[in-house]
RNA sequence: GGCGACGUGGCCAAGUGGUAAGGCAAGGGUCUGCAAAACCCUGAUGCGUGGGUUCGAUUCCCACCGUCGCCUCCA
């Protein structure tokens, strides 16, 4: 079974041939860390995240590297987003820099996205940049105006491949006041010359300046993957002119094809409008964790297909911890069932189990191999999950049979959707331990009440148990015991 | 205006030229002292609207309506 890939590039499916057998390198459009990260970049890096988990579960060897810019992303009046950012909160630029990328690393740990193998900062690139925006200049591709540089987009004949846009037709739409140094209004900056007082500025061969935002990406991607390598992704809203950019300015300057796939995800909406900065519509990761798992998280997102958009609510998010929870207690039955399991069984019984354990790692994999489609493969986890309840409820369920499910929920739901929890919450410390042996007595002591019948103080128990977030669950084999979700 | 995507049961969301996965919510039932969890049952004669191609279309084509993204601020 192969893996298809949409390539936005070719606007259709195809398959995936790496360039080095058994290898990927890929790299994906990170944030600028001027501001806490939101929901919006949750969904675009939880959905790679599971591409990258897929793509290493089935055994390639993935470089993945995902830059960081601190420098060069401009606002509108052409103000760099980080000195912005720096004059708000009144710290020196890299100070501002470090403090958000801290937080962006926080929020993807805690989010279970996996880091990236490189996370190169633009300002730490800048002679890759120059180096780079020189050989441009060399080629033709590249203009220098008082201390300046440009990209000349009618030097390119494939500028506009990626997001099928023609020269011609876009000067009409043009929104912003056109420098009137630039040669074509289309044309795009390289390198800034900085004003005199520029906090971020750094020699060049053009004079002092700073470098534009779409050059970082051309130079510490070609610099750690090569000039042509297998997947580029990111936002779909990059697609213009960032990513476009990026093709322009690789491409030109090295002569061989920049990215092979292009893989770009759909944006968050909230009320059918894009969540973003600008305009305020945004929940941050942080407050989303603190009324949610990141397992819920990761399921409201990766519940829909990573290309498409996906629309944010409370709702949403409270519909998706459900459903999380549903499959925790599945894998919480089977863990339970195995410390009684029978070894041997009905081998009828037994040979129909282990093949739908079978048919559910096949549904899986052909899901995830079909352009990374995690709503179906949820959808396979959810009727094995059925089928194995059913299993345990009837006790028809051997040892076998329970391993092999736990093996599938661990390694399909936990490394590569990362929705199940690695393991039963962990009791390590020593007040988790108390606690855990004063739920212990406690139960103890409300199956004693129920034993007499003294049910008034039995749910009295489980109340204020339930109350701390304990959940008391009675069974036939005994009273078990969770933390709410 | 240009480019692109999308419109599937109350909500979310897969999917296919041959008769609609899954999740959430709802109703009924089994289990339980009662719950919880789990399991069983129920629900779109129809997949934006109107045409067309076809033996047959939700799936292909055309038109229209609606929503969203991008067109140098954003993952």
């Amino acid at each position: 079974m192969s893996l298809i890939i949409y390539n936005v590039l070719k606007r259709e499916k195809e398959p995936f041939r790496p360039i080095v057998e058994g290898r990927v390198f890929m790299y994906v459009c990170g944030p600028t860390v001027y501001d806490h990260a939101h929901l919006g970049h949750a969904k675009t890096y939880v959905s790679f995240d599971a591409i990258v988990r897929w793509l290493r579960y089935s055994g390639y060897k993935v470089r993945y590297v995902q830059n960081i810019t601190d420098v060069g992303h401009m606002l509108d009046d052409g103000e760099d987003r980080i000195l912005k950012g720096a004059r708000r909160e009144r710290v020196e630029p890299m100070e501002l820099v470090e403090r958000y990328m801290r937080s962006y690393f926080e929020d993807m740990d805690a989010l279970g996205v996996v880091r990236p193998d490189i996370s190169p900062r633009a300002s730490a690139h800048i002679p890759e940049q120059i180096e780079m925006i020189q050989t441009l200049i060399e080629k033709g591709h590249a203009y220098v105006v008082n201390g300046s540089v440009y990209f000349s987009v009618e030097s390119d004949p494939d500028y506009g491949k990626l997001s099928g846009r023609r020269l011609e037709e876009m000067e009409a739409g043009k929104r912003i006041a056109v420098r009137d140094e630039k040669r074509h209004p289309m044309d795009f900056a390289l390198w800034v010359k900085a004003p005199e007082n520029h906090i971020l500025q750094w020699p060049s061969p053009w004079g002092r300046g700073y470098p534009g935002w779409h050059i970082e990406c051309s130079a510490m991607s070609t610099k750690y993957l090569g000039a042509n390598f297998d997947i580029h992704g990111g936002g779909i809203d990059n697609i213009f002119p960032h990513n476009e950019a990026e093709i322009a300015q690789s491409e030109c300057a090295h002569g061989v094809p920049f990215a092979n796939y292009w893989v770009l995800t759909g944006s968050l909406l909230v009320n059918g409008v894009k969540m973003s900065k600008s305009l305020g519509n945004f929940v941050t990761i942080k407050d989303a964790l603190k009324s949610h798992r990141p397992e819920a998280l990761r399921y409201f997102i990766l519940s829909g297909k990573y290309s498409n958009p996906a629309d944010y609510s409370a709702e949403a998010l409270d519909a998706a911890s459900k459903g999380v929870e549903r499959i925790d207690a599945a894998v919480r039955r089977v863990r339970d069932a195995l410390k009684h399991a029978p070894e041997s069984g009905d081998e009828g019984t037994r040979g129909q189990l282990m093949n739908l354990l079978d048919q559910t790692r096949m549904l899986f994999a052909s899901a995830m191999n079909d352009d990374f489609n995690t709503p179906l493969a949820l959808a396979a986890l959810f009727d094995m999950s059925k089928e194995i309840n059913h299993a345990i409820s009837s006790g028809i369920a051997t040892r076998q049979v329970l391993e092999q499910a736990l093996a599938i929920y661990t390694e399909l739901g936990g490394d590569v959707l990362g929705v199940v929890r690695s393991r039963a919450a962990p009791s390590t410390t020593a007040d988790s331990e108390r606690e855990v042996a004063l739920i212990e007595i406690l139960i103890e002591m409300r199956n004693e009440a129920r034993k007499a019948r003294d049910y008034a103080r039995a749910d009295a128990i489980r109340d204020r148990l339930a109350k701390l977030g304990i959940v008391l669950e009675d069974g036939p084999k005994g009273t078990s015991w969770r933390i709410a979700s």
